[in-house]
DNA sequence: AGACTAAAATAGGTGCAGCTAATTTATTCG
DNA sequence: CGAATAAATTAGCTGCACCTATTTTAGTCT
């Protein structure tokens, strides 16, 4: 109870995303699915949550799956926002190839402050508004 | 003599970019220059520096001030580069505000690929060239 | 030249994020 | 039930990028 939960580092965002992916698939994350999602070892898993688990975004009992908080929900939800939107205007406005938009927006969803991801969407958005789809 | 340059941490990168335009302005840059261009503290400089030279980036003798090699003044104009490009994108593609874009480009600088970045320099060279400069 | 000052380098330490190897816990199955 | 197996944790390291405090070197000035 109590301390607010800093900035989180581009790895733990990271680790928020995987546990919101794996729940979707099985409602439950297991540290070795994490491990493979992320390429990372188990050990590196558990830090990772024990971290998470302190700052009150996942829930954790040792030797068994994970749980994302309410907390970690939301922030693993912007996270992802944050992704696809960036993976979007790749692919949709860049013409970048749907893999290389993947990683990219991995890089990205880190990297990018509230007020310049916003342009990013609306200005997508408008382009996709006026429908004026001319290729290249 | 002989090891290849791996690859660069974003860290260093930036050291070379600070050196490059502490040159510009002076022929050589000084490692309390180079300590407060980045906001960081002079040891931290002179470890960089030590990295930087056994990569065959810069010289520098102990004591005295460091200037980029030639293979070091070719990646510090490439990550120039490719900073300049995603500010010039931020601001007159999106309209992110200066300072903003450019802080925003110190970080993406790092994070784009060469493809990826040729895209958006295209994209924005194609509305130049088109000249379909329609605010918002 | 010698002393003072300012700049740079060392020494030693922190936090983060990963790793391997070894251990502990849980689960499954014969 | 009690092994065997699989999963997770602990222990202990590495590399990176910082930091403060201390020491060394260089440059300047009387």
């Amino acid at each position: 109870m109590g301390q607010e939960t800093a900035t989180l580092s581009a790895s733990l965002e990271d680790y928020l995303e995987a546990i919101l992916q794996l729940e979707r698939a099985s409602r439950v994350a297991r540290v070795s699915e994490i491990a493979e999602h992320l390429k990372v070892s188990r050990p590196s898993v558990t830090g990772a949550l024990r971290n998470l688990s302190a700052r009150g975004l996942v829930s954790h009992a040792p030797y068994s799956h994970a749980t994302l908080t309410e907390e970690g929900t939301r922030i693993a939800l912007e996270v992802e926002r944050r992704h696809l939107a960036m993976r979007d205007f790749l692919t949709q406005v860049l013409g970048v190839e749907e893999h290389q938009a993947d990683i990219t927006a991995c890089r990205l969803e880190h990297v990018l402050d509230a007020e310049v991801l916003e342009r990013f969407i609306s200005y997508a958005h408008s382009l996709l508004d006026t429908a004026q789809g001319q290729p290249r």
